[in-house]
DNA sequence: AGCTGTGTTGAA
DNA sequence: TCAACACAGCTG
């Protein structure tokens, strides 16, 4: 279902006008009556069952399945509501991807699921996503980040990489062990700030300084977001959630995310040109701190 | 006092 | 896996 879909239009049973006291039994999946008239909705998995809640509307307990099942099996689970409302778009399914189970089971049961996604959809959704998945619901982890220096801004046209987080998250370049010249590596990320436009740098080391190095594109990225020393950019690579929600990295996809030092109140310079579109601080999921992010280089 | 959600069982 | 049924506990 889309959040965009209004929920009495399926929550209209056959018994809309009467109170219509329990029947023995729903003609939805994974909905059972309540004593009281109400509906149950339960999901099992792996021989137990998870208890979704309680529902007024006979309906509203069958979606509360439909979401369980999506977040627990997958678009391939059997759904009440397929088509239309039920087919479950790129991004609800990227929001389900990037929250536990138990967390998906808390919404529903607490009857906020819908706003929780159309809130996450309205506030991933900015004016310069390209595709409909927005990136703020992309699970990723972070890997490191940098305050930039002023060297790193000024001519050199490059950006020295903490040794320690290069070999721990980029691609290993061959060479960074002897004296000699490793050879470029080309990396792409995805720039978080900017609907996912895709930022290429060149990757080397420099065995005259002994520093990891992004080289070519780096100016550029510098310019076109006007960032300056003491900004801050983040690296944060594509993840995976669990079923316990705990976050593995896996996925090769790379993320950029430069932030503005914080000023204490005095001007808040150019708004537009600016490295956040949104305005202020972007607030970036981003989950568990302590995650095995799955080596980069393969 | 009401309801929710679990215990449990038999069917699919 | 799944739902029917009963009712123990919990909530207010």
């Amino acid at each position: 279902m889309s959040a965009s879909m209004p929920e009495a239009d399926w929550m209209d049973g056959d018994d809309e006008a009467s109170p219509a006291p329990a029947r023995s039994s729903s003609r939805y999946k994974g909905v059972v009556p309540q004593p009281n008239g109400r509906w149950g909705a339960q999901i099992y998995e792996r021989h137990a069952r998870v208890w979704l809640g309680t529902f007024a509307d006979e309906a509203a307990a069958a979606r509360a399945y439909d979401v369980a099942a999506l977040r627990f099996r997958g678009s391939g689970g059997a759904v009440n509501f397929p088509g239309a409302g039920g087919v479950p778009s790129a991004a609800e399914m990227a929001f389900l991807a990037a929250r536990p189970k138990s967390e998906v089971v808390d919404m529903l049961r607490k009857h906020t699921y819908d706003d929780e996604l159309r809130q996450a959809l309205r506030s991933g959704s900015g004016a310069g996503e390209r595709g409909d998945l927005s990136l703020s619901l992309v699970p990723r982890v972070a890997l490191f980040e940098k305050a930039v220096t002023p060297s790193d801004v000024g001519r050199l046209n490059r950006l020295v990489v903490p040794k320690l987080h290069a070999e721990k998250h980029f691609p290993p370049l061959a060479g960074d062990e002897d004296d000699a010249t490793a050879p470029p590596v080309l990396l792409a990320f995805e720039d978080v700030g900017d609907g996912g436009k895709v930022w290429r740098f060149r990757y080397s080391y420099w065995s005259s300084s002994q520093s990891y190095v992004l080289t070519r594109g780096w100016s550029r990225f510098v310019r076109e977001k006007g960032i300056v020393a003491g900004d801050t950019v983040a690296f944060s690579q594509a993840a995976a959630v669990t079923d316990d929600g705990e976050v593995v990295g896996g996925k090769r996809r790379m993320f950029i995310e430069c932030r503005k030092r914080k000023r204490d109140d005095d001007d808040d310079d150019r708004g537009d040109d600016d490295c956040c579109p949104d305005g202020g601080a972007r607030v970036v999921r981003l989950f568990g701190a302590n995650i095995a992010a799955a080596t980069i280089g393969d």
